[in-house]
DNA sequence: GCCGTTTTCGGCCCGACTGTTTTCAGTCG
């Protein structure tokens, strides 16, 4: 029982308190309460007993305390088993659609026992829906649409997620005497938003072959795995927590690099690159690259030994999509991928002068530590009053404690002003020039999302980027991975007149996020448009988290030429729009 | 349900947008 379960649980009894039609406030103080223990260092599990120590936490009080205790004691939380027992866990999916709220999802369950995504799909299409509030054609057309896109999305899963289980199993598998190294491959090590399935290689001397038993039940023994799906020779097959299915192969040393190889694909690169072999007069396999006529082994422990034998280069996991880097490889002319090193700073940040959690001097102090030399902050400004955006009033106030704090920073790091203003549905931006004009960065962003065709709303965001303040262009598809659908508008259009304009176009590098895909970084690439990269964050915790990021822009091919914030202080403002 | 006091109850981030509701409730950020 970590932070993140005990936090999800009190969510979920907030919006079940929610469907309930409980007392808001109340219902705020689970979300509060949820938040604090995602945030807290306190570590829950164990604090638990000390009662005083909980109370300590800001949002934690006596009923808080004492639900966290029952959580500990017997891993489930008393008023969600109520809830639940009363509407049945569905009833959280359906939260999960667009448009669906606590008070739909109530008029949905009073109108017609409607509990779950599958039901809410057999409903419409009975047309059973018709006549009920609020239920029009339009909005049972979005339900549609939600039901599909939530149907697609199931199955996948997050990188960073994918990941975090990985380390953890790494670090179960290493602790068996002789296995002595674990990869990931697959689409993971290749960089992909999201994994399917998760293929981890160990190998050592526990994975010679004839000799694999005793580690194949130390592998099905991993005390996460719901259930087995198979367990063979040198491999098993499971699922976890939450569905994720990992396939652990068990490999000797001397075919290590063919496998890693093999089993990081892609399923493209891997055809091309065997069909090289076999020009040449090579077979390659999962277990070695052997020439045809003997079958001698040419390489097998190392990918460079076979990428060499191939008259290769290595390369990166994250190019190998059968995109030209077969060709790059050959011809010995790989480009140089930018690298988490590479960044010099991050232009994308919210203080406690709006939904921050930390001062500027906080984000400064972190950011040094990042070995960043500049960050500029970034507030929301007062469209989002949610987020206690900042007015004009304010805004200028906040520019003067911003320079404030770069003056104290003494040179340790540069501290520019600047602001995240949203696009209105009109593509007018909610602060006056006249405040824009005193901001070294002004960030431009969509933020709320309503029905507008993709030509309108194209059109917002191009009139938008016309504001001559305008530097940066925020989070442009407004992503939440596996959880939303990006914006729908012309990338190619918006990206062509971002060059043209030079504006900077961000790529926001938390995994949930990562709002330019593949192909939209390439074609930014392709028409000289300028990226950045950045955290958006709203903590010291989140800052510097890039990794995700940057391994996007390196599937896309991107060097730290085609990165603004690789460029020293002084040089990114010169980059930046210059104001005419 | 939390917090901060005005020490025992009252306040708690709010504005834009959609759909269908003829005047506003619900969702989202």
């Amino acid at each position: 029982m970590d932070n993140a379960l005990m936090a999800r649980l009190l969510e979920e009894t907030a919006d079940l308190l929610e469907i309930d039609g409980g007392d808001s406030f109340r219902i705020r103080s689970y979300r509060r309460a949820a938040e604090a223990a995602e945030q807290t260092t306190v570590d829950l599990c164990a604090a638990a007993p000390d009662t005083a120590k909980l109370l300590e936490i800001p949002g934690i009080g006596k009923s808080m305390a004492a639900n966290l205790q029952a959580i500990v004691n017997t891993g489930s939380l008393p008023l969600r088993d109520e809830l639940l027992a009363r509407y049945g866990a569905g009833l959280l999916t359906l939260l999960k659609l667009p448009s669906m709220g606590p008070k739909t999802v109530a008029l949905l369950w009073e109108a017609g026992k409607i509990d779950s995504i599958d039901a809410l799909a057999e409903a419409i299409d009975a047309g059973r829906l018709k006549g009920l509030p609020r239920m029009g054609q339009k909005q049972l057309e979005k339900l549609r649409k939600g039901i599909e896109d939530y149907r697609r999305s199931v199955g996948r899963f997050r990188i960073d997620v994918a990941e975090e289980e990985a380390r953890r199993i790494s670090a179960y598998l290493l602790k068996f005497p002789g296995i002595e190294r674990v990869t990931p491959a697959g689409s993971l090590r290749r960089g992909r938003e999201t994994v399917g399935d998760l293929d981890l290689l160990a190998t050592g001397p526990a994975c010679a072959p004839e000799k694999t038993g005793p580690a194949v039940e130390y592998v099905a023994a991993y005390p996460g795995i719901a259930d087995i799906i198979a367990k063979g020779e040198n491999k098993v097959s499971f699922h976890v927590g939450q569905g994720l299915q990992l396939d652990v192969r068990l490999l000797p040393s001397t075919s290590y690099g063919a496998a890693l190889q093999y089993f990081t694909g892609s399923k493209a690169h891997n055809v091309s690159l065997r069909q090289r072999a076999l020009k040449m007069g090579y077979t390659l396999s999962e277990w070695s690259l052997a020439r045809l006529d003997d079958e001698s082994v040419v390489a097998a422990a190392t990918e460079e030994e076979i990428y060499s034998a191939l008259g290769m280069d290595w390369m990166p996991p994250e190019m190998r999509e059968n995109l030209g880097e077969i060709e790059a490889a050959a011809r010995h002319n790989l480009p140089r991928l930018i690298e988490a090193g590479d960044l010099k700073g991050d232009l994308h940040m919210h203080t406690t002068a709006s939904d921050g959690n930390c001062s500027i001097t906080e984000m400064a102090e972190a950011a040094i530590a990042c070995g960043y030399k500049y960050i500029a902050i970034t507030d929301h400004s007062k469209v989002l009053a949610m987020t206690g955006g900042l007015d004009e009033k304010r805004a200028l106030e906040h520019i003067k404690n911003i320079r404030e704090v770069d003056r104290r920073m003494e040179g340790r790091i540069r501290v520019f002003p600047g602001i995240e203003v949203d696009i209105l549905a009109d593509g007018v931006l909610d602060l006056a020039d006249e405040v824009l004009a005193q901001m070294d960065v002004v960030i431009a962003s969509v933020h709320t999302r309503f029905e507008q065709s993709r030509e309108e709303m194209t059109d917002r965001v191009l009139k938008a980027i016309e504001n001559p303040y305008v530097r940066v262009l925020g989070h442009p598809t407004g992503r939440l991975l596996l959880r939303r659908e990006p914006f729908a508008m012309d990338m190619g259009k918006v990206l062509r007149r971002c060059a043209e304009l030079g504006v900077a176009v961000e790529h926001n590098a938390a995994p949930e996020r990562l709002d330019l895909n593949d192909r939209d970084l390439r074609l930014a690439k392709e028409l000289g448009c300028k990226i950045v990269v950045n955290t958006d964050s709203h903590d010291v915790r989140t800052l510097g988290k890039m990794e995700y990021g940057i391994r996007q822009l390196r599937r896309a091919w991107l060097g730290p030429e085609d990165v603004l914030n690789t460029l020293e202080p002084d040089a990114l403002l010169a980059a930046l729009r210059p104001v005419t």
